[in-house]
DNA sequence: CCTCATGATGAGGTAACCTCAGTAAGTCGT
DNA sequence: ACGACTTACTGAGGTTACCTCATCATGAGG
């Protein structure tokens, strides 16, 4: 009827924890549409902002996808001058991607904003709680 | 090199949320193989389970996708054999979406299955902190 | 009863993945 | 120093899970 309703009483740990998850990304989204970046082009950049040139075939592990895909993503950030492609001088089968100038602009600019989205998201809660939850989600990972 | 380096410093809220979320999106789909259902259709179930006859709209509505795939998602679940539509007497351009014994059998089993994964997957928790967890999330989704 | 809104679905599209095959280049054993 | 195997990237084409738009039947209000 309304349907506006809350899905009221999910209340599992599982539920709430997608729950939160699907407020995340939305946020995480608001976050990048500045930069008309979507999360696996922001994810690459992350990735080369943290390691600087890499070759497209450890990217791909560091994103999780299969390095076909991978050409892909790099195909968009190149398009969008953002990243690079250059022969490895060191094995000529192979590919470093790195940032250009303007890749390393944006990369700097979405991290502050992802460090400003993640204050105001994990910002109501107390310092205490904060710390909780950090020790409770690095038991969950390993 | 290795290709197996826990990409370890990636300490932020919100990175170790997402990697929780990883790894607890991967144990869901474990835990749904033996049906060979997907988490497209497990959510349906559930949803289904929870409301018993619902018009095929306002199942979209619960599970926030278009109503057009709604009518994907049902199809798929009645070749199924797990539901079947039935004319809404109250409206006839509307349709019924209802579980059949088998969906019901099913649905149950994968609410079975869900909780003792979700003891698995938070059971290492002491339960002070699932509770500061739960506490924590309740907060965080609101 | 005419107009407008709504429910389901056909047709067709998109994003983000995938596998498989091919080509170029590195590695290793003899 | 060469044949056999492996690895790095990418073209071709597929899949999944969504989407919008148009259509058709039905309902609701002036």
């Amino acid at each position: 009827m309304t349907g506006e309703e809350p899905d009221a009483l999910e209340e599992s740990l599982p539920e709430l924890f997608w729950a939160v998850a699907r407020r995340l990304r939305h946020h995480s989204r608001r976050t990048l549409e500045p930069w008309e970046i979507n999360p696996g082009h922001a994810r690459a950049l992350a990735v080369l902002s943290r390691h600087g040139a890499i070759r497209l075939r450890d990217l791909a592990d560091h994103l999780h996808i299969a390095p076909r895909s991978t050409t892909e993503v790099v195909d968009g950030l190149e398009d969008r001058g953002l990243v690079a492609r250059r022969p490895d001088p060191a094995d000529r089968r192979a590919t470093l991607v790195t940032l250009t100038d303007e890749g390393t602009r944006v990369g700097r600019a979405i991290r502050a904003a992802r460090n400003a989205e993640a204050e105001r998201f994990f910002g109501h809660l107390s310092p205490a709680d904060r710390d909780d939850l950090t020790r409770i989600l690095r038991t969950l990972r390993d």
